[in-house]
DNA sequence: AAAATGCTTTAGCAATAACTTGACTATCTC
DNA sequence: GAGATAGTCAAGTTATTGCTAAAGCATTTT
């Protein structure tokens, strides 16, 4: 990873821990401070707050601090991002299988014998 | 991190990384050897074969040796177990913002005035 | 005004990640 | 069987990650 990461990579990135994932499940069910974020999560508050920073750079998280509160919420846009990464290759997935099937349904080979 | 790692922790460690999503790219068009996915990316055989490791511990990709070439292919259910989880997210957060339109066009608000 | 609450910052540390190089082992090709 | 090809293994290096503990700083509460 020696160029500058990707929002992609970032995002992935971000998912790729439990800690970080819990996190996001909770907002996705609705807006939360830092502190209610911690309380299912045997770790400091500090921790926690380094967690956000990732979920925040890498676009998945939002927030605001109104008084002494922090408040955070789901960006559906840094969601889209990585599921239609995914869904894009399943399609690809699919299409190479159909494929596959046909070559194995014809009895020539398409390719070698058009 | 430190229980031990779930297959949606190293699935999306996988694909965190922007050389290991390049190899996925790849094979969601069908399957390669080791020397074919390392083709385009700057980088030793060896260090491919790492990425190849870490893909498939995740589940993303299988692959088995055949005389001196190993053939490498996506297994989708890998796609699919993370592919779900952003799903559920994405459907949480619709619930959520739903919910949120309800309580502003509504005069009183439905939870603290049942 | 004193104390409690809710973060934030900094520094430090152990573990992990992402390579490289070099040596090694099969398997084809000539 | 000599050489090229395809991949594997082990060790070493450097950078990043995921914490903690301790101190600091605004806002509320009492």
């Amino acid at each position: 990873m020696l160029q500058q990461a990707t929002s992609l990579d970032l995002a992935f990135q971000a998912l790729a821990d439990p800690v970080r994932r819990t996190m996001v499940e909770r907002l996705s069910r609705g807006p939360a401070t830092v502190s209610e974020l911690a309380r299912p999560l045997a770790m400091s508050l500090s921790a926690i707050g380094q967690h956000l920073r990732v979920l925040e750079t890498s676009g998945l998280v939002r927030s605001a601090k109104v008084g002494r509160l922090r408040t955070c919420w789901i960006d559906p846009a840094g969601l889209l991002v990585t599921g239609r990464w995914i869904i894009a290759r399943q399609a690809s997935v699919e299409r190479d299988l159909e494929r596959l099937g046909e070559h194995l349904a014809a009895p020539t080979d398409p390719w070698r014998d058009p």
